[in-house]
DNA sequence: GGTTGATGTGAACGTGTGTTCAGATAGGGT
DNA sequence: ACCCTATCTGAACACACGTTCACATCAACC
């Protein structure tokens, strides 16, 4: 039976939760204590297992939510036609996204060594479905000759760790705006992946060669 | 006076090191107790304080001298002619030491936010300096007319987080070769920043119009 | 207005932490 | 043969850890 007025979990739940967020990012997951959290909720550590089975679920909880979070806003976007613009697309998604989450960003790409193996596979699981998107619109781009990819897979990988970078030094009031930084990180993106266009005219001079 | 034979500091001081950069590598800084050190050296706790003043400077240790290893590479290393060219060598170069020294690598990004101020300080200037070297080969090749990049910081911020990843997922026995994957990252690096023809004939045509 | 149950306290549990240090050990120098 | 000293042990220090639990508090309901 939930209160209305004077109950507090409604309110402490979150708060522990943003807590245990800022600290893990500042400090790393092992180096925080749950009195730490406790002392930046505003409340005794025992309080904190009123919400949480453990240190572990907490962080557990906190990668779980966000890779949902990004897999759902990346459904619910617009996508444009075309390997090409939906690259551009992805990129600018993934820019914006993640410059939008700094701490949650950190914390899934730093603590999944905290994880115990049941909770790093699970988060794995959602993470490869994430770069699968990426994975998905080069291999189509490679298919329809728009890109020119040596390997798809590990090409992916070094999209997703330069985009991913920028969560590591991008300070909101810094010298570039977030647009411009969208715009040239999707730039980059592009660039090096997408077909040459000398290449591409030998590539249509040859067929017809042939042809 | 050094011992010739039965002296153990020569062995066991370098056992130390290579220890905590293998725990540390692997469950983190803060996660890594001085007994687990010890016990990975085959010895007490207490015999690691001959080697090192405290936990922090084993860290600190261990950072710092991987900088300088990759500033004396770096500075060792032949360099071909022309920011085109010599981005090639400098890409080609960071994946090969990088991917020779995986744990050294993984540390020196991961532990960062666990060094005291000082040492902070200390490391990021050689990481700037590190840092230096790509964004001189921008700039240069910018003037040049050879690239086309927007902002040269954040470019070299882009590609140093994209050639950092590679540690994150290569596997020396994998599917690719070290060689095959150097040229693939390199082929990225180059392409994302190198000026594209048409616009290197349109900015040559112009210069002819106003001439 | 007394009862109930959600919410939080504060102390305690057992274990582990980084670090120190008196003492054991054993090999090299004389 | 003896001493010296580099090397290491094992216990101890004070404190912090994650987690549990009996108990207090107090708003909401009958």
């Amino acid at each position: 039976m939930a209160r209305k007025t004077g109950s507090h979990s409604d309110i402490t739940g979150p708060r522990v939760r943003a807590a245990a967020l800022k600290l893990f990012a500042a400090h790393g997951f092992a180096a925080v204590s749950m009195r730490q959290i406790a002392a930046e909720v505003g409340v005794q550590a025992g309080a904190l297992y009123l919400y949480t089975p453990d240190k572990q679920s907490l962080l557990f909880d906190l990668m779980r939510d966000h890779m949902q979070d990004v897999l759902n806003a990346w459904a619910a976007e617009e996508k444009p036609e075309g390997p090409v613009k939906e690259l551009e697309a992805f990129s600018r998604f993934h820019i914006r996204f993640h410059l939008g989450r700094p701490e949650e960003v950190f914390i899934s790409y730093m603590e999944l060594r905290n994880l115990e193996p049941d909770n790093f596979e699970a988060l794995g699981a959602m993470r490869r479905t994430y770069e699968g998107v990426l994975e998905d619109i080069l291999t189509r781009g490679q298919d329809e000759g728009l890109f020119d990819v040596d390997d798809v897979k590990l090409t992916t990988l070094a999209l997703i760790a330069m985009l991913n970078g920028v969560t590591s030094w991008y300070k909101p009031d810094g010298r570039l705006s977030l647009a411009r930084v969208e715009a040239i990180y999707s730039d980059m993106a592009g660039k090096s992946v997408r077909m040459p266009r000398w290449k591409e005219r030998q590539r249509k001079a040859e067929a017809t060669q042939i042809a």
